[in-house]
DNA sequence: CGCTTTTATCGTTTTTTTACGATAAATTTT
DNA sequence: AAAATTTATCGTAAAAAAACGATAAAAGCG
């Protein structure tokens, strides 16, 4: 009797909600969006575009790992991020499909 | 010095990050598949067909209520449940082009 | 070698989410 | 009218997420 409903959903559905999940906060929006617009990777300036201490930064980008966002290389003392594109055009196809998939029945409704 | 920093970002990101935590539970994506399988909109048959309480379906009911997702209409003692299309085909397209948009760089990386 | 910089991790607190049972309101059914 | 059904809401408990400061580890610089 835990608290561990997550698990009884089809794999598929997990899989895209905590890909969701890992988009669930603004801060990692603003985090993948800046990476992006840098063509080279960023470090710890992510820090200072973002009104979050620095271990809390450091946080949220380890979620982005986790879920396979980005990736992460130490440069000296300094780590340096980027944005996976393989992972990240796969999770864009993934959502995109949910859509598009979910969108074409007939619409009929209450 | 409350522990409300999430409405420091962006607009742009806020709403993205909200729409993002509605997807965010593998029940609340079931839900949206289970309404879009079915052509008719559907009511307590949800209850049915997940691994949850009648209370609880009714909670992720309210958040996709809340996140526009989907829309509802009581029809005597029972309640009916449709996707919200126009605001489901917009919300594909935000997220359509937060990807798209992202992945439009180089791709230099380290 | 000692100092500074950079960043990850730890410990903690606060807030939010998830989940359920109980109950209440409204509606059918009997 | 009484009983049963359906569903939203309330109260609560447990878990997860968000945030920070402090600290530690590693690397670079004087």
């Amino acid at each position: 009797m835990t608290l561990l409903k997550k698990t009884q959903f089809a794999q598929e559905d997990q899989v895209l909600a905590e890909l969701a999940k890992a988009l669930a906060h603004p801060a990692r929006i603003a985090i993948l969006k800046d990476l992006a617009k840098r063509d080279m990777c960023i470090c710890g300036e992510i820090v200072e575009v973002l009104p979050l201490a620095q271990s809390t930064v450091s946080q949220h980008l380890k979620e982005l790992l986790q879920a396979g966002l980005i990736k992460g290389t130490v440069d000296g003392v300094k780590s340096c991020y980027c944005i996976n594109w393989e992972a990240f055009d796969k999770i864009s196809g993934l959502f995109s499909a949910f859509f598009s998939k979910t969108a074409e029945k007939s619409g009929k409704c209450c």
